[in-house]
DNA sequence: TTTTGATTTAACTGTGTAGTTAAACCAGAC
DNA sequence: GTCTGGTTTAACTACACAGTTAAATCAAAA
């Protein structure tokens, strides 16, 4: 017998994520995935029953390809300001390639945080060895005194804002102009990890 | 005659403002306006002809309050350390009160950024005078160069992500704990302000 | 008292959408 | 050749929702 094409559930996974992540849950149709996936709607039940179903298991794959590698740079063992320095430009050039996944997520989970709980059990997320490489820095004298949490918060939000901010940044500040958008995204991989790292290293 | 109760369309608004700002344009029901308004269906259509114009009154009206004050207080005539201070302690403080607002914008302006260019027209938002005044400073060799775009951003994103990130941040740097991340936002006021100016401060 | 406009009631139209169903088709496995 | 499971087709149900309509009510203004 003819095995259960992979092929078919994974494009389907990915018309979907196409389809959700641009126009919402609420906003997103089951024949629109259908169309982009190249089947019909019969053969999309046939894969995923729901359309809840179907989000679910679309969110989960984008949540887990964008949260947890932010951690996992952050809890390697670099000295701090390299690190930072890797994690800005690796966590810039991977928004760079996925642009709407952070809109997206932050969307969804306002929408329905409950989700959140469920998922957050299953991918452990712990800010602590981070946090105790810079209070171990703060410590030795390396670096000027910060909450670490604040320090993560400005990390992210560094680096993520300039994407979910995009439509307005980019008319305000650059005319509209894509193409300086994105240089200045690219400019940005260095500019924001020396804005960090002047901030916290001591005079 | 009676006039038009002004009550009446403003209560239409302020409920269609929560339904909006929670559920988004696509999961908005007007059914769900109109009992919120305490009032019934028939008039909310009598005041409010769709659900797109009801929609778009309400938007032009978070965004005016929201975006263009960001400037007005960037353009004033203080020091751009001062400038930065209540910068931050003003904004923080706008969106503790109205903490969904920055997501709503955001989200309903990736999908539909046509909107945006429409609005723009009608609020002017001139960055230049606070790029000059930056410029102007690093001539003088009172701080360190940057781009002043970057600065804006930075600024921005400090302030903003908080908000449109609390969810997950709330869960993953403070166990869920709400009075918990409320203080770590009041003292933000402070933290993100000084973090910005020890960035930019000459040595 | 008459007029006028705000407001309600309740039923209705029309449409879009998720999800179902049944029959048929097709290709590889046995 | 038959069986099996992926796949299509096309029609269908059931429902939710935006928007409409018409008639009635009510309160204030004239």
């Amino acid at each position: 017998m003819k095995l259960t094409d992979s092929t078919t559930e994974s494009s389907i996974l990915e018309a979907a994520k196409h389809v959700f992540v641009f126009k919402g849950f609420e906003g997103a149709r089951m024949q629109e995935i259908a169309d982009e996936a190249g089947i019909n709607k019969a053969l999309l039940h046939y894969y995923f029953r729901s359309k809840d179903k179907l989000f679910e298991a679309v969110f989960i794959d984008a949540f887990v390809k964008f949260v947890p590698t932010i951690l996992i740079t952050l809890n390697s063992n670099s000295p701090l300001f390299r690190k930072i320095e890797v994690f800005v430009d690796h966590y810039i050039e991977l928004l760079s390639k996925n642009p709407f996944i952070p809109g997206f997520i932050l969307h969804e989970l306002s929408r329905n945080s409950e989700r959140l709980s469920k998922i957050m059990r299953t991918v452990g997320l712990n800010p602590d060895p981070f946090s105790e490489q810079v209070l171990a820095e703060i410590s030795a004298g390396s670096i000027n005194p910060i909450d670490p949490r604040e320090l993560i918060v400005n990390l992210l939000a560094l680096c993520i804002f300039p994407f979910v901010g995009k439509p307005i940044l980019k008319i305000v500040l650059f005319k509209n102009n894509e193409e300086e958008y994105a240089e200045f995204l690219n400019k940005r991989k260095q500019a924001a990890a020396q804005f960090i790292i002047n901030s916290i290293k001591k005079a």
